[in-house]
DNA sequence: GCATCAATGTCGCCT
DNA sequence: AGGCGACGTTGATGC
């Protein structure tokens, strides 16, 4: 990884047209290639940047970075503060825990106590994509179930499209819709109630501490 | 700026629980008090990080950072290779040209020119959010323009709920629908003719071009 | 401060 | 390689 402190401006142009006016930054270049322009502030996204693939031209104080899909970027150099490389090697990566799909794992585990409704499959298939969990009410209708870390429209347009493919089946027949989420934003309610959707908001530390709980009775 | 390359472990506790097993890493301190640990490869993303506001203690070779949160930022620092500081002051930001928010402008300001059209209202409010454009054509009809920098699916499917709401009311229907973009997908082109949506491809240069134009003539 | 929406989103999975 | 969906999305804007 090379780090270079610099006064510089940058320019880019691609999917839009942005520039930087001189100042002092940080221009990370990393083993595989790509760049970044780091101003002092401001969250962990770099100013400018270019992604590998691409490739880096270097001359007379002027860095051009471009790639394969005709993106450029601009970096020209008034003043080289500090240059700097050094070798990392490969990262092991990262380990993750608590994901949407630790969510759904959590609801199908206990689907009758968090949602009232007997689970019948997990990543039930469908013709346009799996439904998350297909279950069944106490009154015996089937329901599908979309679960989301947070409820948006996009999910409920999900949610339905599943539903209008899961009701041309005739053993199925008639199938409801279940919208799970740590939040469901208004707009979604809104929607899911126009489609006739119900929604649920679900508590991911409740649900953690029930599975807890449950495992220490074992 | 403070720049540590070390051999370090990471741990994230909040929103999700992250671990990185120890390698050698950059570690980027903002003067704004965010925290990112960097690997030497893949895009500008760090591999863990904490955003400002936040507050960094450190001790025996640990890093802890807590943000209001409750959010737990933990860097085991095994090895220092390199520890420094730079002073940057602020950065004058970052002009962007060619975003949605200034094709949605300038097609606003020249709808009769480019899009044979009439603005009524520019974010013209629905239930479930604000129409781009809401506009009537030469035969009176209202139209609904959504603007996309790119026509996607997605794009389709927002216009037709739009449509879907609007056309519910007694004084605008019928509403037809108008996707407008700087180039419509294939797939988005299909969806749009089947829901008899009109789509159109602009030229943001021949859009901002016509804007000059006419400004030179006051 | 919350809700909403765009983003040079990035990233990972799957076909 | 392209589509699809999640993301500790981030960032900006309007209310």
């Amino acid at each position: 990884m090379r780090l270079v402190i610099a006064h510089c401006s940058v320019q880019y142009t691609g999917r839009l047209s942005a520039q930087l006016p001189p100042a002092t930054r940080l221009v990370m270049v990393k083993a595989d290639g790509c760049v970044a322009v780091h101003a002092d502030g401001g969250a962990y996204k770099p100013l400018n940047w270019m992604n590998a693939p691409n490739r880096l031209v270097e001359a007379d104080g002027v860095w051009i970075v471009t790639n394969p899909k005709g993106e450029i970027l601009t970096i020209t150099m008034e003043e080289v503060i500090s240059d700097t490389a050094w070798e990392m090697g490969p990262d092991p990566g990262l380990q993750k825990d608590g994901v949407e799909a630790h969510l759904q794992a959590l609801l199908a585990a206990h689907c009758d106590q968090h949602l009232g409704l007997r689970l019948v499959r997990r990543e039930y298939p469908t013709d346009i994509g799996p439904v998350d969990l297909l279950c069944k009410g106490p009154d015996g209708v089937t329901i599908a179930v979309e679960v989301k870390r947070r409820g948006d429209i996009d999910g409920v347009e999900q949610l339905g499209r599943y539903l209008e493919f899961l009701n041309r089946d005739p053993l199925l027949r008639p199938v409801r819709g279940m919208l799970v989420a740590q939040s469901v934003r208004p707009q979604a309610r809104v929607l899911a109630t126009d489609r006739g959707i119900r929604w649920i908001e679900v508590d991911y530390d409740l649900l953690r501490g029930a599975e807890s709980r449950d495992l220490r009775l074992f």
